[in-house]
DNA sequence: GTTCTAGAAC
DNA sequence: GTTCTAGAAC
């Protein structure tokens, strides 16, 4: 897949990218070196189609953006393309932005950026036999501190799915939208994680009906991940969300509801999957589609304190290990 | 999310 | 004595 990149024709700052399908909003700051006050922090948000090659530029400043002289106008987004400039406020801050296939991060002509980070992902063993769907690679989203305002520090744990997921390694899957890759420490026979390019951070970002197609897409994604299973027809699966996620941006998961597996080694990760903790994508699907929002509600997080009880036949059970070796009643083979 | 470990439970 | 959990640190 290509890279995008972001060029100050002024030659402002180096070259920022716009990885593929995220929404990067920019203004008067650090990053773009603006400090002019007709300039908003949050003036415009870029959002790069690496495959079909342009950019989405929407202006949220009430100071004129302008793509070629045209007036974007606020709340508006146009779509801007290789050649076409773009001016973040007024008639100043002249931009272009640059599509270049990704070798080993090869700079942009106008200045070097700054090489991503490569992150160190630890293998995971499995027994899925997927195809990897392309070897393309896919820069990871920065190598800097975040173009958006948002905590997307590299080094936090929390934001680790943000790393493991560029990394083709550890990809099963991708297309334009989404990519699934296997989790690393997986709860049961099979643990997929559904990811979408676009960084959305959690379910309370949810809105619309562009994110219900998302998640409509993110669903049908993770059922072709069972459908290929050669396991499939004797398990039970299950997709779904944790109500309260540990890790940042968005992810469906898709497990085998075995849960054999020795990474799964208490009450949290037993409650997590087992109770109204995991939300169904179906239910969280129609939640937005009605709604406009997915909510969760009050008390959930006491969920995970709950007794142990087996998500078969509800016997309750008093110590992890006493219920893994319970679940072994339950499966076949 | 995981790892580590003190101390509760047995 | 050992097993297991749960909370802190990362």
């Amino acid at each position: 897949m290509l890279t995008c990149w972001l060029i100050s024709e002024d030659g402002n700052h180096e070259p920022l990218p716009l990885p593929h399908y995220q929404r990067v909003t920019l203004g008067r700051g650090p990053e773009t070196t603006i400090k002019d006050k007709k300039c908003s922090r949050h003036q415009v948000e870029l959002k790069a189609d690496c495959n079909k090659g342009y950019v989405k530029v929407k202006q949220l400043g009430s100071n004129p953006t302008f793509v070629d002289s045209v007036e974007v106008g606020k709340g508006m987004e146009v779509k801007m393309e290789p050649g076409q400039q773009l001016h973040i406020v007024n008639q100043l801050y002249p931009y272009t932005v640059h599509f270049m296939e990704d070798l080993s991060g090869e700079p942009p002509p106008a200045k070097r950026p700054r090489e991503p980070p490569s992150m160190e992902a630890a293998d995971s063993k499995g027994a899925s036999n997927v195809k990897v769907a392309k070897q393309a690679n896919h820069t990871p989203s920065s190598g800097r501190e975040s173009a958006t305002s948002n905590n997307e520090k590299p080094g936090i744990w929390s934001n680790g799915l943000k790393a493991t997921m560029q990394d083709p390694k550890m990809q099963v899957y991708k297309d334009d939208k989404v990519v699934v890759i296997k989790d690393k420490y997986p709860k049961a026979r099979y643990h997929w994680l559904v990811l979408p390019w676009e960084s959305i951070p959690n379910m309370k970002a949810l809105r619309g009906e562009e994110h219900c197609d998302l998640l409509r897409h993110m669903q049908q994604v993770g059922q072709r991940m069972v459908a290929q299973c050669k396991d499939a027809p004797a398990l039970r699966f299950r997709s779904g969300y944790h109500a309260i996620p540990s890790m940042s941006h968005i992810h469906l998961h898709v497990i085998s509801q075995d849960f054999d597996s020795p990474a799964l080694k208490n009450k949290k990760h037993w409650n997590s999957f087992t109770t109204d903790y995991f939300i169904d994508s179906q239910d969280v699907i129609q939640m937005l589609e009605k709604t406009g929002k997915v909510t969760v509600k009050e008390g959930t997080s006491e969920l995970l304190k709950l007794p142990l009880r087996c998500h078969v036949c509800h016997k309750e059970l008093a110590t992890i290990p006493s219920l893994k070796e319970h679940l072994k009643t339950h499966i076949s083979v």
